[in-house]
DNA sequence: AAAATATTCAACTAAATGGTTGACAGTTTC
DNA sequence: GAAACTGTCAACCATTTAGTTGAATATTTT
C-alpha cells in the first residue's frame, strides 16, 4: 500500500529533473506567459521548448489557457505542493532526531536493531 | 546564472522519479539495511536493486558503509534537503498571494501586464 | 481568402533508463 | 583453500528522453 498513486509523483519529480524545466518554472511565478516568451532565453528550437512544457503541463506543474493566438502557460502550483509533502516524510528525522540517531549508528553500528552476531562472538 | 549548481538537483529530483526508489528511501528512513535486505521486498533482480541503489547514491541520498560482508546502506538526508529547498521558494506565493494572484488572472487575464488587445476592441 | 504569427506534430537521431542474465570479486565459514 | 554468500559488472534489450528539422494546424490581420 506504499505508493497507490505512484504515477504522479512519479511525472512531478521527473518534471522537475531537467534544468530548463525547474528554470522555465521559475520564470513563470511572477506571471503566465507564452510558449514563445518562455523559449526566448533559451538556445534550443522553439519545439523543444514546447515539449518542455507539454512534460510540465503532464505532470500538472502547469497549466496553459488560449488568449487569442497564445497560449499562455501558468504555474500551477498543486502538485509543486505534492512534491513537498512527499519530503516534508523527513522533517521528522533530520531536524534533530536523524542526526543523533545517524550519529550513534555510525559508532556503534546496529546496536538496538538486531542482536546480532559480534565480531569477538562466536555464535 | 540561474542554474549553477544544476546538475546535483537534477540527478536528486531524477534518483527521486523512480517510485522503487522512493520506497527504498522509505524503507531505510528507520534503519541502514543491506542491499540484500532492502531488495527482499521487491520482485526485480538483485542487480536491478543494486543499481537502483547505485542511483540513490549517485544523487547522495544514500550512503554505504562495509559492514563484513554486507554493505549497510543509510539515509543522507542532506540532498533531500537540497530539494526541499529548491521548491520552498514556492512556499511566498502560494500559501496565500498566488491563489489571490491566479484568481485574479483568471477573471481578468493579463489586466496588468500588457494594456493589451480585448476582442471588443479594435487596434 | 491570403499572409503572417504561434504552436504543435511527425519523423528521425543519439543517449539514457530500467530491466534481464551470467560471470566475476570480496568476505566468511568450514 | 574450497564452498557459500553478498554484491557488482558486463553485455544485452526495449523503452523513453531530449533534441533536431520540416510540414501541418490554429488564429489574427490584412
Amino acid at each position: 500500500m506504499v505508493e497507490l498513486l505512484t504515477s504522479a509523483l512519479d511525472s512531478v519529480f521527473h518534471a522537475l529533473s531537467d534544468g530548463t524545466r525547474r528554470a522555465i518554472l521559475r520564470d513563470l511565478t511572477l506571471e503566465g506567459k507564452s510558449v514563445g516568451e518562455i523559449a526566448r532565453p533559451y538556445e534550443m528550437s522553439l519545439a523543444a521548448v514546447s515539449k518542455h512544457v507539454q512534460v510540465l503541463e503532464r505532470a500538472e506543474l502547469v497549466e496553459r489557457q488560449r488568449r487569442g493566438q497564445f497560449q499562455i502557460v501558468r504555474l500551477k502550483p498543486k502538485n509543486l505542493r505534492s512534491a513537498q509533502d512527499w519530503l516534508a516524510f523527513y522533517d521528522n528525522f533530520w531536524s534533530a532526531r536523524l542526526d543523533r540517531l545517524q550519529a550513534v549508528l555510525e559508532t556503534q553500528p546496529e546496536q538496538a536493531a538486531a542482536p546480532a552476531m559480534r565480531e569477538d562472538q562466536d555464535a
